[in-house]
DNA sequence: TAGTGTTACATTGTCGACAATCGATTGTTG
DNA sequence: CAACAATCGATTGTCGACAATGTAACACTA
């Protein structure tokens, strides 16, 4: 469940991508991607039999497929009723950035608690990265990389209980994002943030990095709830 | 995913037990409980047709149930492979007091803040029933009424997402608890220990109730790492 | 003998068909 | 007309059989 060999930053293996992964995961990827992008909006039915003729297979892996993102949070579903995409609630998009901030607290505490704070390079050329991208405002490409890094915050604090629960904040963060219409905070802003965290981390202030990131997720496209639509209840 | 209508004491419902739930639900809930009751070891293999021909019915169930128990964390499953029941390591067991804390404070925090704390009398009444059973020294039974004592102060906090959580975290809890050989903590002080953090989260001293609380989980045999066999390396 | 190719077996992955369940619709009755 | 019961259609749940995959044992070659 832990993924090993994620921290490059290579998500496809390098080789043929001969992907002998089963029907159920390529298909649960595919719709995770169309709920992620907004393809599919909350509410929408997702019909077993719809989809796997659709796709050219069997209900079988669609229902693997849909059990995979119920296990994500993407999807909700409701014995012989069937599987919806999850709407989520003001509330949810508040609760959610509560969770995730005291998941990113927990694991930049953890880190400097291990002395494991002066080796973060890593997250450094991601930090280079998005000054890179800043200037072109590709608020797509830089948030590929605010993913990335905060992902490898996590997985920083080798603590994998809590790279599992990241797995399911990340997830549905990203779709909170896909479905607000996305207020263009300054790129620049973002890139600068991370930075300033970054620095604090690697000095050892872990509360002071924990603060940072608080008011950094407040800001966050992924967690903001100004402007959002409340018309789902979930 | 919330659990509507599990405030109650009640886990089992009230009447026949017609079980007009899916057989796969059932099925994962038989398992899960021979896991929690340490009748399958670590490393075990769950073979579908085994399980399938023992409990009388078809792979399809058999395998929702074992993708259940692997959202649970109680298993882990390899693609083509099998699945097994999983093994905790000293690591795991530590991790889990880490997360365990982390979650429950932030529980306590968020009943405070929001000013429920002043109305907790179901949480009074389990402390009460607590105070009932130590004199018996029947551990089990104290148990699980810790068990509702937490769930119940965790949903207390109001938060899907941190419910959700607490799910998984709770079961493996009851994993290591079924795993470890018990260390007879005295069920009175674990009675009491419940008791003076009720009373400090009423009192809206969040923090002293926090630190109680993790003072409290360093001793719950759910726990506590002292004699675990570090044998699994899960 | 070290290393490689091959075969056999156990287990999971996938398929198509049938049964069970739910909500809505329709019909019935006072 | 309101309330209740039967029916229908859509969807998921379950089944048994077949295909794909991975491991391990075995034979073969240099």
């Amino acid at each position: 469940m832990s993924d090993p060999g994620a921290t490059q930053s290579a998500v496809q293996p390098p080789l043929g991508a001969i992907s002998n992964l089963p029907l159920g995961e390529r298909i649960a990827g595919q719709v995770r991607e169309m709920i992620l992008n907004g393809d599919l909006e909350p509410g929408a039915a997702l019909v077993e039999i719809a989809l796997a003729s659709s796709l050219g297979v069997s209900r079988a892996p669609v229902r693997e497929a849909l059990r995979i993102l119920s296990h994500d949070g993407l999807v909700e579903t409701v014995p012989y009723r069937g599987t919806t995409v999850r709407g989520l609630s003001r509330r949810d998009v508040e609760g959610l950035r509560e969770i995730r901030t005291l998941h990113e607290g927990f694991a930049i505490h953890r880190i400097v608690r291990a002395g494991r704070h002066t080796d973060l390079g890593d997250l450094s050329a991601l930090c280079d990265e998005m000054d890179r991208i800043a200037p072109s405002g590709d608020l797509r490409a830089l948030n590929l990389v605010d993913e990335r890094f905060h992902r490898s915050l996590i997985e920083r604090a080798e603590h994998d209980l809590l790279t599992s629960f990241w797995r399911t904040i990340a997830m549905q963060v990203r779709q909170v994002m896909a479905l607000r219409n996305r207020r263009i905070a300054d790129a620049g802003i973002i890139a600068a943030n991370h930075r300033r965290i970054l620095e604090a981390v690697v000095a050892g202030d872990a509360d002071g990095a924990a603060l940072l990131l608080e008011e950094h997720v407040a800001d966050d496209p992924g967690t903001v709830l100004a402007s959002w639509s409340d018309g789902d209840t979930a």
